[in-house]
DNA sequence: CTGAAAGCGCTAACAA
DNA sequence: TTGTTAGCGCTTTCAG
């Protein structure tokens, strides 16, 4: 059992290491924000008492003085089955990794959708998709907090965002289905009040559609984007009298289910039954069909919502009037074994 | 296109209220920080002018006064894999909510193991496991900052931890699959450079140790928790001579690989081969079997690391001595349908 | 029960 | 190039 000796209790300040450097604290001040305006025997004797007394400026302080936050919220909603997500650990990831690269503070904020978000301290806010909590973002825009919305593509306000183009996404994947010779193609959707699983089945309509193939509510199966609620549409999918020969499914963890159904049933991945996931979840790489998805760029989505972010807050520390970038990122298709070639 | 008009970019300040409330803002400060010397028609006033000027006061005055910190940081070591790991979200998911319902600050810091942490302005840490960054800890204490080891039970240190008893959570799985009348068990270890991957190897070779049974090195498959090494070990596992008829996997994601592989390989479960995971990950009840597994309290420990931390920060306001506390949660078995037992 | 005043540690004019 | 000084918004003695 080591016992490690607290320090002294009383914090050092900038005080102490003008008087050890021998300077005044605004000189030490000057160091410590990288003024090219100090004579450089000076900066080294402040650099040398920093190091000493192992000197760490208090954040409070300075943002007490200046105003600023370096603080930046990663809100995400609270609804059910985020976080049984894939998605949710990427963005989360790619956030944080980003965050830590660009020296920033990551509060991370699970809310109720009800809240009201505490909006004084923080530097800026990413909102992680936008799911009955639109009156937040209203606020912080109101209180002139940089934002960006990740995930969403926001086309009602004046807002940053970046987004993924689910709906093409989709469209790819039903159109590299019916390039295959697929007529009969079913659909499994996310949980539609998100905009990615409703983006992805106006895909699937699209794509549809512009072969001239009806869309037929038969083969569309709404679930909330769980492993159970796939597993049922799967083998209701499969049962049907005149079943579909291929499925685009609304999520990688669904069509693994839609997979691991399939096989129970005694039906053989991909000849009795082509599926595209969505995601490239690793997940898909494992079963032995690998799984042929569409690539979502979550970290690149993270990286650019911390990059834009970043952006206008020092936008906003400059005093430019603001302006907005909307950016849509494109998916695209990873094929896999799991889709057959149907001959005509 | 909605455009929001910002705020007066004043911001309203303590002063503002007391001005309005005709008091001064040492009266109001007491009613924010709710003493109960004030007499009811002040609070009253104040109250009313906190409301209509939609008054939030200044963390950041509020700590550099107060040298406090509600500043909760999450330390997790970016170590290949954790995230993806059911581990990490439930954690995270966990201490989310628990701070939200503290009212503390949520500061995720996935680091880097060689980082020096930068631990001013941090009201207490919490080390999610601790992977070669044992000197952040280090240095966390040193410099007295309240300190909770979460997912690791640390013997070596005068610091508050809450761990999962893995070793016996593995002996309960073990016994369990003895219990059913198995003799050939193998093991499907997690990363070992974890501490809870060693712990249950621990539990295992004690649990078949107590029955005199010899722990055979052939029955022993080391991982790093991939599922991709899971699917190997379970590949070389059935394709032995004398397999196992049983086998404890050290993780729900794992295991349920193994399950996959079986059922590709021809074997059925548990008829073929009995597992049992770690974890109780919900995608365990999914497949056509229900996994047995063994139910790690994540949450629970998440809330318990959370109060202990509180409570280590309260003691520090009030500056009594430190003391701290060991806390080791069961985990239990999960018995459900994916082991048999065996005719004698 | 209330208020004046002295900081908390730092930054940012403004002078020198 | 450097130092003096006045805050940033709040808490906290200490008188009243």
């Amino acid at each position: 059992m080591v016992r490690y000796r607290k320090g002294p209790s009383k914090t050092i300040s900038i005080k102490d290491v003008a008087r050890l450097a021998g300077v005044s604290i605004t000189t030490v001040s000057r160091v410590i924000n990288k003024f090219p305006s100090v004579k450089e025997n000076n900066r080294i004797k402040v650099v040398d008492a920093v190091q000493q007394l192992k000197f760490q400026p208090s954040v409070f302080a300075q943002r007490l003085a200046t105003g600023q936050s370096n603080v930046v919220a990663l809100v995400i909603p609270r609804y059910e089955g985020v976080f049984y997500s894939f998605y949710a650990l990427e963005l989360i990831r790619g956030i944080g990794t980003l965050c830590a690269a660009f020296k920033l503070d990551l509060l991370l904020h699970l809310t109720d959708t009800r809240d009201t978000l505490n909006l004084k301290g923080t530097g800026g806010i990413i909102f992680a998709d936008l799911i009955g909590n639109k009156h937040q973002l209203v606020d912080a825009m109101k209180a002139d907090i940089p934002c960006v919305v990740v995930n969403n593509y926001i086309d009602d306000l004046d807002v940053s965002c970046v987004g993924i183009d689910n709906k093409n996404g989709a469209e790819i994947a039903v159109r590299y289905l019916l390039s295959l010779g697929h007529k009969k193609i079913a659909h499994i959707t996310g949980d539609l009040v998100t905009q990615a699983a409703s983006m992805r089945f106006e895909g699937y309509k699209a794509a549809l559609e512009k072969k001239n193939i009806a869309v037929k509510s038969e083969y569309v199966f709404k679930t909330d984007y769980s492993r159970g609620q796939a597993r049922q549409a799967a083998q209701e999918l499969i049962k049907m009298s005149k079943p579909a020969t291929a499925v685009f499914v609304s999520s990688d963890s669904m069509a693994l289910e839609v997979m691991a159904v399939a096989r129970e049933m005694g039906k053989k991945i991909p000849d009795d039954l082509s599926i595209v996931g969505f995601d490239d979840n690793p997940s898909g790489l494992y079963g032995p069909v690998a799984l042929t998805t569409v690539k979502q760029p979550l970290v690149k989505m993270a990286e650019e919502g911390i990059k834009e972010l970043n952006r206008l807050i020092s936008l906003k520390k400059s005093k430019q009037s603001k302006n907005v970038k909307k950016i849509l990122l494109p998916a695209e298709l990873v094929v896999r074994d799991s889709c057959k070639l149907l001959r005509r």
